[in-house]
DNA sequence: TGTACATCAGTGAACGCGCGTTCACTGATGTAC
DNA sequence: TGTACATCAGTGAACGCGCGTTCACTGATGTAC
């Protein structure tokens, strides 16, 4: 058997990874796979090796970044079971989420303020994007007193607008009043 | 005098009204000067007679759509004096907001979960946003019990958000949830 | 161990295409007298 | 009222450019015997 497959694997990683930074930063369309393959260290001929089309990059991209961010919150959430360690779960992510360096740094934060609009419009991302939320939501449930979907999913609504907001904002004081009415919302369900 | 200015104000209008519908319906970079002048009834050569480049097109569609959306906002809050008129508002703007039409009709909707990121990313866009999203805040603020600017921008968040993700969510069922979710934390604001 | 061959990730030139923008023009609408 | 002229919104061909994609190729890495 070849092993030239690891090649292969890693290089596909270092474009996925490569396009997510720049997708997230500047929009998926204002990238192109010229763009990404020199960000990967590649020239853009080989792309096509390793994906059908820049549709297929994009859809990988999506899940895969969203889907490492739900594995981020689940690691959180889980060992919390008493309540104390609950608080300090859900105050971890939410305020990891609605710090001023999520808003700043995109190119590294999560994928459904950056791109969340962007990406509801490729029938091809639309699968692994819903299946990352649903765990995110089940994540964040796992951080209530109750563990309520529905709340679980209004705090995510908060969150993921708040970060669209601020980012929008063009006043450094008008986001962080964002980015803090939204922290209060989100920990009130503390209980 | 000449009068002939109103068809060139006319022509403005329209082409940014049509720009307003495709760009919130596809996206920004996937529409083409040339399919807005199209959807004007316009050839795509006049286009530089009315605005000074696409980046400027864009700016001007930003601030008037949302502005418009502001002043429908304002308009359905300000005549909200006893805390019955006031809730009644609230609920008329929240259940507006989150419902299924609105989802489904982005070209008509919000621009703000539409291409709220995107023109986040260009600093023409970015004054007219920011004032209009004060008017948002404010007018969400005249709505609630106590005009609390903290717990209207938390319930902007909670709106622009709900309709990101449903939107982005492949399940009908993920999406209902998430709009009554956004409902129910949106609504008990209503003290 | 050494030689011949197979595989395939990655290269780089080339493609057709649609983009944003420019520009010489047309023709309807107005003004001057 | 009628004629000559000015204005300027809108036309449509043309531009350079960068996009997504294709393809003949190179060369490093493996296998066969």
């Amino acid at each position: 058997m070849r092993e030239t497959g690891n090649r292969g694997i890693e290089t596909r990683a270092r474009i996925i990874e490569a396009a997510g930074r720049l997708f997230r930063e500047r929009g998926i369309d204002a990238v192109g796979v010229d763009a990404v393959m020199r960000a990967a260290g590649l020239t853009h001929g080989g792309f096509y090796t390793h994906f059908a089309s820049k549709e297929a990059l994009v859809a990988e991209v999506a899940a895969q970044t969203l889907a490492r961010s739900a594995a981020k919150w689940e690691e959180i959430a889980s060992p919390a079971e008493d309540e104390t360690a609950r608080r300090a779960a859900l105050a971890r992510i939410v305020e990891s989420y609605l710090h001023p360096s999520h808003v700043a740094g995109a190119a590294r934060g999560c994928l459904l303020p950056a791109l969340g609009a962007d990406v509801a419009r490729r029938p091809a991302a639309r699968a692994g994007i819903t299946h990352a939320m649903r765990s995110m939501i089940a994540a964040l449930a796992r951080c209530l007193p109750q563990p309520e979907r529905e709340r679980a999913a209004a705090t995510l609504c908060t969150l993921v607008g708040a970060v669209v907001l601020a980012r929008a904002a063009n006043d450094r004081d008008l986001a962080d009043m964002i980015l803090t009415a939204a922290r209060n919302a989100a920990l009130s369900n503390t209980g």
